[in-house]
DNA sequence: ATCGTACATTTTGGATACAATCAAGCCAAG
DNA sequence: CTTGGCTTGATTGTATCCAAAATGTACGAT
C-alpha cells in the first residue's frame, strides 16, 4: 500500500481503507466518525480529513448529513473499473518494454516461480482441507503485485504508477481475489498469462508485452464481475 | 468543472482549484488556512477538509507541519500525465465509437465550429491588437471541453471519465491552454486534428479514432512540455 | 395491525480554543 | 563576515463545544 511519509491524518486514512480491504467495515456500512476516534484514540477532527481523503480517493462515499459510508461497486462499476486497468497496465507495460533492465526482468521471473508455487500449494491445499484454503493466500497476493509492480515501475511513468494503485485500492482487489481462490483452473489460467507476458517482456516486444497484458487484466475483470453477480448483490448505498 | 452536489466542503474544494487554476495562487505557493477561511468566511474546519481532498487528488501537497502547498509540474509530470491522458481519451472514444448516437455525434459537430470560430477570432484578435489576445480564450475553452466531453459521456464509463477529469484538473490543463493560445500555427493544427477525430468517430471507426485521439493529446503534451521548458521553470516544492 | 406523526436521541457539521511545531530573525562568538 | 544557537512570532494540528439535521422510537389514529 501506498504509505507515504505523512503524519496523523495520512496513517489513519491508510488504516482505515485496510480495515475496509480486510472486511472489517463491510460495504455499504456507515463508518461513524466517534467509533473511528476512539478506536485510534484520537479525537474525531483527524477522523473527519481522514474521510475526507477516503472520499475524494473514492473509496467511500460522503452523504450530506449521514457521514461516510462504505462503496458497494456493482458489476457495471467493476467493468469499468477493469478496462480502465487493462488501459493502463497495457500503457505501462508498453513502455516498460523499452527500458525494463535485466536485474527487473529477473525480479518479474522470481515473482513469477513464486506465483505459480503459491498458486500450487492454494489447489493442493483446498484438495486436501477444503476448510481452510486461505493460508497461501497472501504469498499469492504478494507475488502478484510484485510481478505488475516492477511492470509499473519499469514503465518509468510516476503519476501512471499512481493511478493504477489508487484503482487497485477499491474493493476491485478484493473481488478479484475472491473470484480467483475460488477456482484452481482460473488461477492456472492466471499462472499462464503471466508466462506470455514475461515472455514478451523478455524479448522487449512491446506490442505482445502490451496484449497479453490486457488480455490478462480484461479476462480477471470478466471473472470478478461473473463472481460479483454470482454472489448476489451486496448490500449498498443507492447510486 | 464537476460541481458534485455536494454541501460546503465540497464547493470550497471545488473553488479553491479554480482560483489555483485561474492563477491566483500560483504553484508553489503556500495555501493558508486562515486566509482561505477569511476569504471564504467560514472558520479552519472546512477549509482543512477541502485541503485534504485537494491533496487526495494531487492538486496541492501537504507537508507535515507547513500545510499545503500548489503543486508546480515539472517536465517530467506533464510528461507523464499526458501520456496517461493519451490512453484513457484513446480508450475512450474506442468505447465511444460503438456507442455514440447521431445526437452525440452532432454536438461534437457544433462544438468543432464554435472552436474553429473561436480559433479564427483569436488569431485575428491577436494580429490586430497583441494586447488583448485573451478575450476569446473562455470560447475556446468551453468548446474544446464539450468536444471532448461528449466523447468521454459517450465512452459509457463512468471511472474512466472521473479518472480523467481529475487528470485535466492539475495544472495541465493550464499549461496547455498557454502553450496553445501562442502560436496560430498550432491552434489550427489542434482544429484539424479535431476534424479527423470527428471523421473518423463519424463512420464509428474506433481504430482510426483512437489513433487520431492519442495522436492529437501527445502532441499537445509535447508541445505542453516545449511550452513549460521554454518559460523556465517555475518555482515549486522540492520533490 | 399498520401507518403516520411527534418527540427524544444520536450523529454530523462548523466554530472556537488550546497545544505543538516550524520558520525567521536576532545576537553573539569565532 | 560568516556561522551557530536561541528566542519569538506565526501557523499548523488536535481537542472540545455548540447547533442543526437525521434517525429511531413511542404513541396515537385509522
Amino acid at each position: 500500500m501506498a504509505a507515504s511519509a505523512e503524519q496523523l491524518v495520512g496513517s489513519l486514512a491508510d488504516r482505515i481503507s485496510e480495515k475496509i480491504l480486510a472486511g472489517e467495515y463491510p460495504p455499504g456500512s456507515r463508518l461513524r466518525q466517534e467509533a473511528l476516534a476512539e478506536e485510534f484514540s484520537v479525537s474525531r477532527t483527524p477522523i473527519r480529513e481522514a474521510l475526507r481523503q477516503l472520499e475524494a480517493k473514492g473509496v467511500v462515499q460522503h452523504r450530506p448529513n449521514q457521514g461516510a459510508i462504505v462503496l458497494a461497486p456493482n458489476a457495471r462499476d467493476i467493468r469499468d473499473a477493469y478496462q480502465v486497468r487493462a488501459e493502463l497496465e497495457g500503457l505501462a507495460i508498453s513502455l516498460a518494454a523499452e527500458w525494463i533492465t535485466d536485474e527487473q526482468i529477473e525480479r518479474m521471473r522470481r515473482a513469477q516461480r513464486k506465483f505459480a508455487g503459491a498458486v500450487d500449494k492454494l489447489i493442493a491445499a483446498r484438495k486436501t482441507n477444503a476448510k481452510a484454503p486461505f493460508r497461501n493466500v497472501p504469498s499469492w497476493v504478494e507475488s502478484n503485485d510484485e510481478f505488475h509492480g516492477v511492470v509499473i515501475e519499469a514503465s518509468g511513468n510516476r503519476r501512471l504508477k499512481q493511478m493504477i494503485q489508487d484503482l487497485h485500492l477499491g474493493f476491485t482487489r478484493n473481488i478479484m481475489l475472491a473470484a480467483l481462490t475460488m477456482d484452481g483452473r482460473r488461477m492456472r489460467e492466471n499462472v499462464s498469462q503471466h508466462e506470455a507476458i514475461l515472455s514478451a517482456i523478455g524479448r522487449h516486444d512491446a506490442a505482445e508485452a502490451r496484449k497479453a497484458m490486457t488480455h490478462h487484466i480484461l479476462r480477471s475483470g470478466e471473472l470478478a464481475v461473473w463472481w460479483l453477480e454470482s454472489q448476489g448483490r451486496l448490500v449498498g448505498p443507492a447510486r
